[in-house]
DNA sequence: TTCTATTATGTGAGTACTTACTTATTTTAT
DNA sequence: ATAAAATAAGTAAGTACTCACATAATAGAA
């Protein structure tokens, strides 16, 4: 097995592969990871095919890039909840995210990525959510509910569920729900 | 292009269509669509891969076939739902559709499959659940909820958003969510 | 019943096209 | 001069789908 050039790959990249790198994004998300050949993303991105494969390996390699850069934006996503403190903070700047989140185009075509993903491959990343299901639990705890843990997780099921008819729903009202969310949670 | 026969296929059925039929859902559901193909599918049953075509016309109508079956099945799990006029029942029998869920290995298999393809091919079947939600949100409006659609699709959220963890996390506890939710709705 | 004509069910080997990936070669940057 | 970036033209395997043919079921006439 050739070794990978992924890890400074993320940081010293080419137009070129910044190209394909948002091409594949825009076309996984679109159209689906096995529905998007790797030509497709070649033509899409104005470059030769081979390309792609001189630079992540192979087309798992190229969702992986994806993937991983994603990570470090759901994480800086996530920082300002996190270190919250004041628990009705926290759940009012959770609730903020999502709003905010209508605004930034290619945010949304890498969350809308991700759901797609985990249904075409059947994993979850738990480890992604995991530090804002924390800071939830911790809030729940703070605001006194009887089993904080549920409560977050059961917050993390709510967003998956909006997700899922945000991304899927074209006449889905998000902040009509969000403003429903306020009210139920007292923020 | 040829007549189709699916109208009366749905009742007068062979074996062997039948068997490509529970080998399709089993696969769709498991692996995905895309990711299926339709020599794979012939293989799984134990018939020559045009069979499929004979029956079924092509792979487009081998999936609309699994998803009209499925329709059927979805229309007699609410029925006992829709008809209820008590509202707390309605919300009971509900959350008792989920836990019932459970056991049933087929209903599992053709939900799951929904889920999946809703992402696949980004239509979500909203006819299917429109007589659920009309009765929750007549549930709602009787309970005295201040936006009773609203609450309505919100369950729908809600559920959609379990399925989701359920589906695809292998450490998710369906029965304590239920009951949080049966909690939080005092039924 | 038995023979026969007709239809429905089923197969296996093919089709043209697409797929992920490779390799030899050229272009560009340092 | 050298290494990295990029390409064009491949490859073998897989894709959905077709078609000529074989087998089984069924119905009507003798």
């Amino acid at each position: 097995m050739a070794k990978s050039q992924q890890p400074k790959a993320i940081f010293i990249m080419t137009a070129k592969q910044e190209k394909i790198l948002k091409s594949a994004l825009e076309l996984f998300a679109k159209e689906g990871y096995k529905a998007t050949s790797t030509s497709k993303v070649a033509k899409h991105a104005g470059v030769s095919e081979g390309l792609i494969f001189r630079h992540f390996t192979n087309k798992e390699g190229l969702l992986d890039a994806i993937l991983k850069e994603g990570e470090e934006q759901a994480k800086l996503l996530f920082s300002d909840i996190v270190f919250e403190t004041e628990p009705k903070e926290v759940l009012r700047k959770a609730f903020a995210m999502l709003e905010n989140l209508q605004a930034n185009k290619a945010a949304l075509e890498f969350w809308k990525l991700q759901y797609k993903i985990k249904w075409e491959t059947e994993k979850y990343g738990e480890h992604k959510t995991e530090p804002l299901e924390l800071a939830l639990a911790s809030a729940f705890k703070k605001l006194g509910f009887a089993n904080p843990e549920q409560e977050a997780l059961f917050m993390l099921i709510i967003v998956d569920g909006i997700a899922m008819h945000y991304f899927l729903k074209q006449t889905f009202d998000l902040d009509a729900m969000i403003a429903l969310l306020k009210a139920k949670y007292e923020v």
